[in-house]
RNA sequence: GGCCCGUUCGUCUAGCGGUCCAGGACGCCGCCCUUUCACGGCGGAAACACGGGUUCGAUUCCCGUACGGGUCACCA
């Protein structure tokens, strides 16, 4: 039996070291955000270093532009590596595998030289097609494995002198490992406890390609072991290849790092984890920020901008799949990385919700400060083009906030302080617009064009004085009175919104409404 | 299908043998505040997948079943 021989705790000291290792294949999708951000939490929890290491071996599916979206991504959430790309250089680079290709090479042939692996010169092709025969004869899974190796074209059946020829003539080969038969396979996992699998049940997975590039799975574990990871943090869809990591720790004799495996982000509906295409077919981003593939026209929406801030964002994908175990569920980055334990990160999928996403970000946006929510919303005007007056930013802006998730609802939920009314809200016209309304709202104007100070009190003041005066109940006049400067059935105050537009244009927009209205 | 992992309100989750006729949050519903909307306050409906054990006692431990997920490439 191998059990995956790890030194006890690794979380004393100051020497924790852990990586987030994409893959440049298109844009870093949530779920591969969140696994950065439990690596950097925890490193960060235990003074340690947080690396970003690039896995390009496969030259195929390489994206141009991919790891300049990670990175960018990760900066915007306020992840910074400590090392590697985007970090600094320790002397541990290069950080991309494709720039690493040189080293592994030595790496396989040390486990051929120790019995360890072998050389296998089936092509792809034929795999495929003992593939097809064996699912054809209704066969479990064919693997490549300590049973059918033994008819296979490798170096452990054919006669050395032949094995060398063919590698002399330049015949592609690949490099796969040799797994002993009937062996469990132990490791604790962090989050889940011991997981047990017998090499029976796995196959002699290719670690060097015939391309001369090693697979992720070697790669992965000769650039861990040299960069000095202690803990390997990422998602569950790795569980199913640790216990080979553990043979291959263990067939070069070094010891395992710590493994911690995370529960998957699932679709909100239907079965499976998140993708993509479940952020365009529900209407929500599925990726930290906007994508566009140059080449292939691709694109993708971005949860930046969408108008999410970051620190919202952060603290959404830290709840999906931990909780500090108290009923704190707001958090900064600082108190995510105090209250940050791996012992509390569940085990099973979380699906996502993104109305509670939104809550995040409502949350947020509402502990902001009148200045901050005023540069905000005149972030917002600007990009509209949208003309204001400077004075009133902030009073608009403190007054739309009860009713905004994002910085663009400060604008779009009030539109009318901007716009005069082009159309009047049907509804409320059929309800409240009456006949005697256009006289009503003719007797508003001419109080209102006495009126020295237009600011709020005093607006309301003459306001009430019409109503007490005639014996009108405010149901009577303040609907319409609404309808006729807004166009909308409701709203914050009408005093407030009656001073930022000051006098004449109130005035103004009753007068049309008398004539549009009738 | 094989292997691995998982299973508490609709959703995210608390719970690490008695404190649980199960707590919080989002969402939903109602009431109050406001002669509008929103905010806020208060309240409500809503869950331990099932079956066996172990135990004086199981949401909590073990085993099955069911269901869900992941994975089975010279991709990561």
């Amino acid at each position: 039996m191998y059990i995956c021989t790890n030194s006890n705790d690794r979380t004393m000291g100051s020497n924790v070291r852990v990586r987030f290792a994409p893959s440049p294949t298109g844009p870093l999708h949530i779920g591969g955000v969140r696994t950065a951000l439990y690596n950097y939490l925890f490193a960060k929890k235990h003074g340690g270093d947080f690396l970003l290491r690039i896995e390009d071996t496969d030259q195929t599916r390489f994206v141009p532009g991919a790891e300049k979206y990670i990175v960018e991504s990760l900066a915007w959430c306020g992840i910074s590596p400590d090392e590697g790309i985007g970090g600094e250089d320790r002397g541990n680079g290069p950080y991309r595998q494709s720039e690493r290709k040189a080293m592994y090479r030595e790496y396989a042939e040390r486990l051929l030289a120790s019995d360890k692996a072998y050389i296998a010169f089936d092509s792809a092709d034929e795999l495929d097609v003992m593939r097809q025969m064996a699912k054809e004869a209704g066969a479990a899974n064919w693997q490549y494995n300590y049973i059918t190796r033994g008819n296979m074209k490798n170096s452990l059946t054919l006669p050395k002198e032949e094995v060398e020829a063919k590698m002399a003539a330049g015949e592609p080969y690949v490099v796969r490992i040799k797994l002993p038969r009937d062996h469990e396979v132990r490791f604790e996992d962090n989050i889940r406890g011991w997981v047990s699998v017998n090499t029976n049940n796995m196959d002699d997975k290719v670690l060097f390609k015939a391309d001369g590039m090693p697979t992720y799975h070697l790669a992965n574990i000769v650039d861990d072991h040299l960069m000095g990871i202690t803990h390997v943090i990422r998602g569950e869809e790795w569980l199913p290849s640790a216990p080979l990591h553990v043979m291959l720790y263990e067939a070069f004799e070094w010891s395992c790092p710590e493994f911690a495996h995370l529960p998957l982000l699932l679709k909100p509906d239907g079965p499976g984890k998140l993708s993509k295409r479940d952020g365009d077919r529900l209407g929500f981003p599925v990726f930290p920020i906007d994508w566009k593939n140059e080449q292939t026209g691709e694109s993708a929406n971005g949860y930046r901008e969408f108008g999410f801030y970051p620190d919202a964002f952060i603290n959404m994908l830290a709840l999906l799949g931990w909780n500090p175990g108290t009923e704190q569920e707001i958090f900064d980055l600082a108190e995510l990385i105090t209250a940050f334990d791996l012992s509390k990160v569940s085990k099973s999928g979380a699906k996502f919700d993104f109305e509670k996403g939104k809550w995040f970000n409502q949350n947020y946006l509402r502990g902001l400060s009148q200045n901050q929510l005023a540069s905000e919303l005149k972030r917002e005007l600007d990009n509209s083009g949208l003309t204001y007056k400077e004075e009133f930013l902030g009073k608009i802006a403190s007054m739309m906030s009860e009713r905004a998730t994002f910085s663009k609802d400060l604008m779009t939920e009030g539109m009318f302080l901007f716009q005069a009314p082009v159309e009047y809200d049907e509804k409320t016209r059929k309800k409240k617009w009456r006949q005697e309304s256009a006289q009503m709202m003719q007797d508003l104007v001419n109080r209102f064009v006495d009126l020295k100070d237009f600011t709020e009190g005093p607006v309301e003041e003459a306001f009430k004085n019409y109503l007490s005066e005639n014996d009108l109940g405010f149901g009577k006049v303040g609907p319409s009175f609404r309808l006729a400067v807004t166009g909308k059935g409701m709203g914050p105050s009408m005093f407030v919104i009656c001073e930022v537009l000051g006098k004449e244009e109130v005035i103004e927009r009753i007068k049309k409404a008398i004539r549009v209205l009738g």
